[in-house]
DNA sequence: TACCAGGAGAAAA
DNA sequence: TTTTCTCATGGT
């Protein structure tokens, strides 16, 4: 298993070169970009973090003082507005309780994790997007585009749940923030170019695996 | 036109 | 507890 996924690694980082995730300017923003990007394209994250930017309006203060229906239009770009605009000004009404991501930092990571899993719209793989590429805190994230093609490469059935998935990379490799935020940037970039629903085999660096 | 995108929570079974 | 439904814009 170890080998395995030692194996997908160097390919796909032979292949693609290193990424340099998560392509936001501030921790703040990586936040923001992780929420917006539930189910939805990067494409329009982007448009939407623009339209955040431009208004003055990323950061934590802003985005929970200002006005929901306000908000929404801004994020509108980036689809489930309306749901998103809740769980953003909930998030950053919890973080400025908290004392910010300074204060979450210090945190141990499963002391974070758990306190950043009780905020609604916070689900397992938007904390863990923060922990690693916010905090830079040593852990792994799951998402579809690693479901997909750890399936396909029969390292995985359908059933497998997130925790195992997440499971089986912590156990193979020792903690390490870029690894693991290399790793997943190019897990994504493997399934945005070849492994997709309908796949593109032809030419892809993980055949064979 | 239909399908898909860097999920999560609530409702239903 | 597990499965199904809902949320929504923009690109292909």
């Amino acid at each position: 298993m170890k080998e395995k996924l030692e194996e997908i690694y160097r390919r796909l980082f032979d292949y693609f070169g290193p990424q340099h995730w998560w392509p936001a300017e501030s921790d703040f923003e990586v936040c923001v970009g992780a929420i917006l990007t539930q189910n939805t394209s990067w494409s329009n994250v982007e448009k939407a973090v623009e339209n955040l930017k431009r208004a003055g309006a990323l950061s934590p203060d802003a985005i929970a003082s200002m006005p929901q229906d306000e908000l929404e239009k801004l994020i509108k770009p980036s689809g489930f507005y309306r749901q998103k605009a809740k769980r953003l000004k909930e998030f950053c009404r919890w973080l400025i309780d908290t004392g910010g991501l300074d204060a979450l930092r210090e945190m141990p990571l499963d002391v974070a994790r758990n306190r950043l899993l009780e905020v609604k719209g916070i689900g397992r793989e938007t904390a863990d997007s923060i922990l690693l590429y916010a905090l830079e805190k040593p852990i792994f994230v799951v998402d579809a585009y690693t479901y997909r093609i750890l399936l396909r490469h029969n390292i995985i059935d359908e059933d497998t749940d997130y925790d195992t998935m997440q499971e089986l990379f912590m156990s193979a490799f020792s903690p390490d923030v870029e690894l693991f935020k290399e790793y997943h940037a190019l897990l994504v970039m493997a399934g945005k170019n070849f492994c997709k629903k309908k796949p593109l085999c032809d030419g892809c660096p993980l055949k064979g695996v």
